[in-house]
This record gives structure tokens, C-alpha cells and sequence, in this order.
DNA sequence: CTGAAAGCGCTTACAG
DNA sequence: CTGAAAGCGCTTACAG
């Protein structure tokens, strides 16, 4: 090896940067010397912004966790309008795998949901020092879970048992920040679009009815309707249906839909049907998928961090390996959500009466 | 400095223990060669209980936060038994606080309330890297806290606009676990102790009534019992007028408390009214406070890991410093709580007929 | 409050 | 798969 440049983000390049000395920077990095505020606040500054403080955290935990074993249904693994979710959060986990040099072994289920003894065999075959187990929450999981020696955690789920890690979005909150935004635009009669009974689309639903609770305002449970599917061309056709048993839209100035690809299919049918989103109606979604920036209008939101899902994730694992077993709670980690205001939604029109 | 043997634990003394090389710690601890499992368990065993790697994991995040804001009310301070849950959190928060080497500055409010305005003057002056909110989750002070630069916490909070961290306890879900328990042991007409409107006693009655659902029983809305305060003196007395306006507990075999100090007085209160706890009746708390250990019968209860909250919240602030402003959701950790099986709870007396 | 220099802790290229 | 040895990165005792 000669003595090249190889960029190599260290104190030395923070030093230099900052134009102090490398001892400067080690004492501000270790408060070992009362280093003045502002060389304080420059060189932590340049030790964030190039990384190296991030790189240092990532560092000294690397050598705890080095196998997980990751634990799936088939459907979330092809990439898919269908599966969207799923699919950007085991992406944005597997990148966070492989960038902190995590060996991944995917244990994937054929059927739709997994089987527990599996992962019992996985684990003494492949001895991880982790589980990462996918949008699956099931009690019998759990406790298989809480049995094992190694940690493990739940994406995109919750322990009602608290007994075992889980990182989920704020379904609750965000649906809430979805209809509180409505109800702020002046919308009075606002219906929400969901479908099937899977836990996370009962969580938008309590969001939905929290944001009229706390208005005051009577909770509309009889607004909520259940188009039966999410995916885009069946919610187009259901929804269809519905605005024409119903002759448009009327009473609703507003649809919030508890996922991206619902509001896409309702908005279609509205439109069909003769509506100018957002001028006659507001529609509203969740889930910030790619393609809601791409439709006409383009769709007003809510941002799931699922990015950072898988972030968290590895920090509890690495936590629940650092700490002693018995002196640590589970953890349930809630992620939160974003407003993201596109074309999909305005003042509802005061004039509005069509049929 | 001499060559003395000062014992610094570190990766030569781990070699050592696991009688191997230093490069073969280092190895293991990198994941750079492809090193024995047996050697590699051995190693890292070492390494975790030597503390090792905890220590190497505090160091990492440690120059990131070296002075943070500790803010709350003058009532939390001193000890007593009616804070004795704010005053376990907030000591344990020190204790944290000063193991990690971060020195807190304490901005105490005599008022009842936390005012923004002297946070952000505090903030000003003394320029913290992190703030640290005992117990106050007001959206005025989280709009201010928002637009700080600082990174902020609440402990024992939550924040439905989701744009600050969080810590708390699981309050919904150990109410459920405590129900859960009671129904387990038989009991079919179970009361609820509470009192006023504060956010944790609301999610408790939550939890409470949760259970029955999910068990597909009534919701007993109407089993809810507001004894008007948490201290004990006051509810033996308003709990004592209770029994006596309705001739007893019955049709009660159970009382779950909303927290520790009701359990202990609503148990003296039936007990001086010639009840047998838990021969006729059971109580459950909920706080795992000290002195429920010591009641006569000890008190079963809900454990709420206030120790850890500081742990938590601490790590959050580290890792708002080491992410980039924009990359990272607000967080919202709940700890999970755990059953306390103790004296004051079992099985319904079927024979219960007192008056 | 900041830096030059000594030196410790840890990593790494390489040997076996 | 493991270790001896060279050497880099970071810390620290001390000077100013």
C-alpha cells in the first residue's frame, strides 16, 4: 500500500477542513479540553456533514450484529405497484444491511403467512444474532419470537404483548394529520375510502374518527366506505359503482383513502364520472408511493418514513444486543408522518352542486 | 505516565480472557477475516460482559451531546410518595446523564406549567445540544420546540403532530395486560379506579376497556369509578363512601387501579369495611411504585420501566445529532410494561355474597 | 483555549 | 482460520 491519497473521512480531514489541529478536534470530539464555542460548533459541524460521525456510531456497533436472518412472505419481494409499500421498505433495509456490513439470510414463506416453526429451524441452522421479521405480528410469532436467544424485531408491526420489538409508521397520527388537514381547508362532509379489516387500515380508520372527535365534531362512522380491495383498477370499479348508486359524490367534498393506490382508483372513477379534482372534490391519500406524484393531479399525501423503518430496526437490534437481557423493556417505535401537499386537494367549492 | 497496570478495558484485555491474539479480537469485532464460531462466540461473550462494547458504543455518540436542558416543574423534584414516578424517571435520567459524561442544565418552572418563552431564552443562553421536557406534551410547547435548533425529547409524553421524540411507557397496552390477567383468573364484572382527565390516566381506561373488547365481551363503560385524586388518603376516604352508598363492592370481584397509589388506598378503604383482599375482592395497581411491595397484602401491579426512559430519550437526542436535519422522522418509543404478580390478586371467591 | 509531539489502541497486509 | 509485526488513527500530557 503507498502512501496515496485515499479519502478516507477521519479527524485528520475534519482538522483540516476546519482549519485547526488534529488535537483540536479530538478534544471537541471528546470534551477533553474546553475548546472554544465557535472551533466547537465548526468542527462538529464538518464531523457531521462528511459523515464521520455517523460512520463512528455505525463502527462501534458493526461487530454485534453481524447475520440476520430475514424473515418474509413471497408477495412482498417482486417489486410492484400491488406491493409498493412492502417492497421500499425491504429495499431500504437490505441497503442498510449491506451498508453497515450486516450479512442478510432471507428466510421467505411460500405461503402467505409464516410459519413459526420455521424460523425455529432457520435460527439453529444459521445462529444469527438477529430476526427481522416482516408485516407479520401474530401472536403465535411473537411468542416463538420471545422464546428465542436471538433479539429480533417487527417491521412494520406491533406487540400488543410488549414483549418483543416493533418499528411501524404513525398510521394513527398521520390518518389524523390527513383529516385534520381537510377539515382545516374548510371541508365539512368528508368520506373515507378503505378497505378489508387488516390492522393497518383500522389504525388510518381511528385516525380518521380522532381528528373529529378532537374538533368536536360528531365522529361520521357512517362515512366510512369500504371499497373491497387496493388495488387501483378494482377500487375504479367499485368506487364506480358506489358514485353511481349514490348520484356522485354529494354529500362529500372530500375523500380521504387510507392508501395511495385507493385514492388513484377513486380519483379515475370521479373523474369518469364527470368530476374536477380538485375543484369539485378533494381527494386525499397515504403512503407517499412514487407514482401518486405522477397522476392527474398529482396526489396530496401522507409521507411513510419507510426508509427509515428498516434504520431503526437494526439500531434496536443493536441495542437489545448491547444491553444485559434482563434490564431491557421491549420497544415499540413509532415513525412519524409527513403532510405532502400536491394538487389533489383545495378549498372545498362553496358553489358545488352537480349530479 | 508509567507502565503501571491500569485495567482499561479494551480489545488487549479481551485477547487475553479469550486467550487469543489481538489481531483475532479485532478481526472478530470487524468482521475482516473469516474467524472461528467458537472463537468469534468466545470473543464477543468477552467482549459484552467486560462491557466493552456498551462502552465502546457510548463513546461513539458521546461528543454529540455534551450539555443538555433538563425541563420540567418545581413538583417533580423533590421525592415524596405522590410523585414518586416522576421523581424515579427523572433521577434515573441524571444518573444516565452523568454516566455518559453530559453535563444537564436544569431549567425548573415553579409555575404548574412549563412556559415556552423561558426555554427558548435558557436555549439561548446556554446553547445545549439537546433538551430534555419532563412530562409535558402541550402543542404550544412543541411548536416551540420544533423550531428550535436544538434536538428535543419529551419524557413520559407523546406528540400527535408527530414532529418531536417521545418516550413513554406503554400505558394502553398495561392496562390491557393487567385486564387481561383478571379476566384470565375469572373475573367477569371488574371496576375501574380512576381519577381526572390527565393523558395517562385516559390511555389506561383505554387499555382497560380494550381488553374487553378484544375478548368480545361488553365494554363496561359504565364500570369506570373516578375517585377524584391519586393520593391515597383521599381516595380511602371518597372510595369509602363509595362502598357505603352501594352497600359494598358488589357486583365487583375486582378492582383494577389505575395506579398504585389508588390500589393501596381503595384496599384500605375494603379492607376497613371488612373486605378480604384478595379473598373477596382483588386489586391491581399500576406504576409498580416501592411501597406496593410493602402494602399488607402486597399489591400485584403493572411494572412501568421508568429507568430506562432516560436511556432512551438520551439515545434518541444522539442519534437526531448524527442524522441530517431533513433524513429522520420524529419518534414516538413506547417501553413496554410487564405483570407484577403479587399478593392482592386471585381467582373470584365464587361463593362471594357479603353485604 | 489551542497545538506539537509522544505514544497507545486498534487495524491490516501478509505469512503460515 | 489465526497470529506477529508494521503502521495508522486518535488521544493525551504538557507547553504556551
Amino acid at each position: 500500500m503507498n502512501g496515496g491519497s485515499r479519502v478516507t473521512t477521519g479527524i485528520k480531514q475534519i482538522a483540516k477542513l476546519a482549519n485547526v489541529s488534529i488535537s483540536t478536534v479530538s478534544h471537541v470530539l471528546n470534551a477533553s479540553a474546553p475548546i472554544g464555542s465557535e472551533v466547537q460548533e465548526r468542527v462538529l459541524g464538518i464531523a457531521r456533514e462528511t459523515g464521520y460521525l455517523a460512520k463512528r456510531r455505525r463502527k462501534a456497533s458493526i461487530s454485534l450484529l453481524s447475520t440476520v436472518l430475514l424473515v418474509g412472505t413471497k408477495k412482498a419481494f417482486p417489486k410492484s405497484d400491488r406491493n409498493f409499500v412492502a417492497w421500499t421498505m425491504l429495499n431500504a433495509f437490505r441497503k442498510e444491511c449491506q451498508s453497515r456490513g450486516i450479512r442478510l439470510i432471507p428466510q421467505i414463506e411460500e405461503e402467505n403467512e409464516i410459519n413459526p416453526d420455521n424460523i425455529v429451524e432457520a435460527v439453529a441452522k444459521h445462529r444469527p444474532q438477529g430476526i427481522a421479521v416482516m408485516q407479520d405480528d401474530r401472536q403465535c410469532l411473537i411468542d416463538m419470537l420471545y422464546n428465542l436467544p436471538s433479539a429480533s424485531v417487527i417491521l412494520s408491526g406491533q406487540d400488543q404483548s410488549m414483549r418483543v420489538d416493533t418499528v411501524a409508521p404513525s398510521n394513527r397520527f398521520g390518518a389524523k394529520l390527513a383529516t385534520d388537514h381537510l377539515l382545516d381547508l374548510g371541508h365539512k362532509k368528508i368520506a373515507l375510502l378503505t378497505w378489508g379489516n387488516r390492522r393497518v387500515a383500522k389504525q388510518r380508520t381511528e385516525g380518521f374518527l380522532d381528528a373529529f372527535r378532537q374538533a368536536g365534531l360528531d365522529v361520521p362512522v357512517s362515512d366510512i366506505i369500504d371499497v373491497g380491495d387496493y388495488q387501483q383498477d378494482v377500487v375504479e370499479t367499485n368506487f364506480s359503482k358506489w358514485l353511481s348508486k349514490h348520484n356522485g359524490p354529494s354529500p362529500y367534498s372530500a375523500f380521504f383513502c387510507s392508501a395511495d393506490n385507493v385514492a388513484l382508483g377513486a380519483m379515475k372513477a370521479l373523474q369518469n364520472h364527470g368530476y374536477s379534482v380538485p375543484n369539485d372534490v378533494s381527494v386525499m391519500g397515504f403512503d407517499n408511493a412514487l407514482f401518486g406524484e405522477l397522476s392527474s393531479p398529482s396526489l396530496s399525501t401522507i409521507h411513510v418514513p419507510m426508509e427509515e423503518i428498516g434504520h431503526v430496526a437494526l439500531n434496536l437490534l443493536e441495542e437489545a444486543l448491547t444491553l444485559p437481557d434482563g434490564e431491557r423493556s421491549a420497544r415499540r417505535v413509532e415513525l412519524g408522518c409527513r403532510l405532502i401537499l400536491r394538487n389533489s386537494t383545495g378549498s372545498p367549492n362553496t358553489s358545488f352542486s352537480k349530479s
